[in-house]
DNA sequence: CTCAAAAACTGACATATATCAGTTTTCCAC
DNA sequence: GTGGAAAACTGATATATGTCAGTTTTTGAG
């Protein structure tokens, strides 16, 4: 039996990879190919909520975090997107400002598509339109499932849940046959998990003695993914 | 000072209606005026989560909760829909099965729209299609701003959230200069705010001997929209 | 390699919230 | 209007989780 019979990644892990494979070869070059790529450092914002998008974010390489600032400075991070995916189309698509912020991970290589450039592919492109369709809606359902497990499920469930999704996040940087390691802080892991950074530190203490994961320094191995699983109490 | 500007109401609460709004009349007619109309009893399902779609709804008359339930039957509602609204669009955009429930939460008459209908006028409608997107960005938005307070606020502020928005969703159903009664379970108002029915009565009484709400029989009146949106911690 | 700053971690404590087991009130079909 | 079922409510209790105030470890620049 596969790992996704029993939890379904796709409900909870949405790639906008599939938006890109969309596009033709033109399409492709006109968008990303010809624009400059810019280097930004760890922790460095790409853009921020409350600011008009002129225009969005493809990542080349390195990590980005998705986040809602709280007025105490917590975060709750929304996404965790990869390379190969497009950030900040949403707002561009709803004619608003940007409801959240975006900041490297890690060291990340960007470009940066104008507004209109993308408009004017989307324009064009009726299977664009409709792969974003079934993208937007396919984040919806998996939003929904976060807000029902946000708004139901105990702290260790939701963390258990978060690194289930991180070990995903983390397989691409994962040379075939080894180990994952997922490379977080367990302040940004609090963000994702929506509890405190405290809770997180013991709450990992215990699945660390029941041998479900393993750390050094702040990487985490996932040592039983099944045991995991039933931490995380989901049914499917 | 409008409340909007204080609170505003549209990140938290979308309608569809503005996805109509975008069909041409033939259009309408096509998809809602020729349907044959259907009653729903309080309380009946209108789709099962896990099922494959035929089709979607459009709500003549009444109130539809959208959810997803746990395990231990507490549900976790996702949308009130108010009529004039549609529903089970998600599922089809997505081409995926329903990853929520529908039923009534008073007596309804609904329209069914077989799903072939929705996407000949999908197909030959770009206002359609882009009005979508749009709709479907913004749904995101209120998403992400629930995960936000799911994951930081307390059980205070997100019932204090849930009346703020119930009170616009009953409005329409209010004559002009009266005042708006939200009629609704306590139960249902747990499974909004994603806390315990005891601590929503609770929390109620509270808000009750603040003078911030009055209630007769299960009817809530909201009296001090100012202190309840003081109460609910919302900071734009 | 060294050192300072940042992050991780620990323990004690307060409290918010869920749970359980009742009682009272409301609702609605008859 | 009445009676029974469902919902609302109450009080006692347990516990999960956040907060605070430290100490220890890790990290990364120089």
């Amino acid at each position: 039996m596969s790992l996704d019979a029993i939890f379904p990644i796709k409900n909870w892990y949405f790639s906008t990879q599939s938006v890109l494979d969309s596009l033709s070869e033109d399409d492709y070059a006109f968008l990303i190919s010809r624009q400059e790529k810019q280097k930004y450092k760890k922790g460095e914002v790409i853009y921020k909520e409350g600011v008009f998008p002129s225009g969005l974010f493809f990542i080349h390489y390195g990590k980005v975090k998705k986040y809602k600032a709280d007025q105490n400075d917590r975060e709750q991070i929304l996404y965790i997107i990869n390379k190969g995916e497009l950030i900040g189309y949403h707002p561009i698509l709803a004619e608003e400002r940007y409801t959240d912020s975006a900041s490297a991970l890690q060291s990340c290589v960007i470009s940066f598509i104008p507004k209109e450039d993308f408009l004017t592919v989307l324009n064009r492109s009726p299977l664009l339109n409709k792969r974003l369709l079934k993208v937007l809606s396919n984040e919806l359902a998996v939003f929904a499932n976060k807000i029902s497990i946000f708004g139901q499920r105990t702290a260790v469930e939701r963390l258990a849940i978060a690194l289930i999704i991180l070990r995903e996040k983390f397989k691409i940087d994962t040379i075939e046959n080894k180990v994952i390691q997922i490379d977080i802080s367990r302040n940004d892991l609090a963000g994702i998990a929506g509890i405190a950074t405290e809770n997180v530190i013991r709450l990992l203490k215990d699945f660390k003695s029941e041998g479900i994961i393993s750390t050094t320094g702040r990487i985490i191995q996932i040592l039983d993914i099944i045991k995991l699983i039933q931490r995380s109490n989901y049914v499917g």
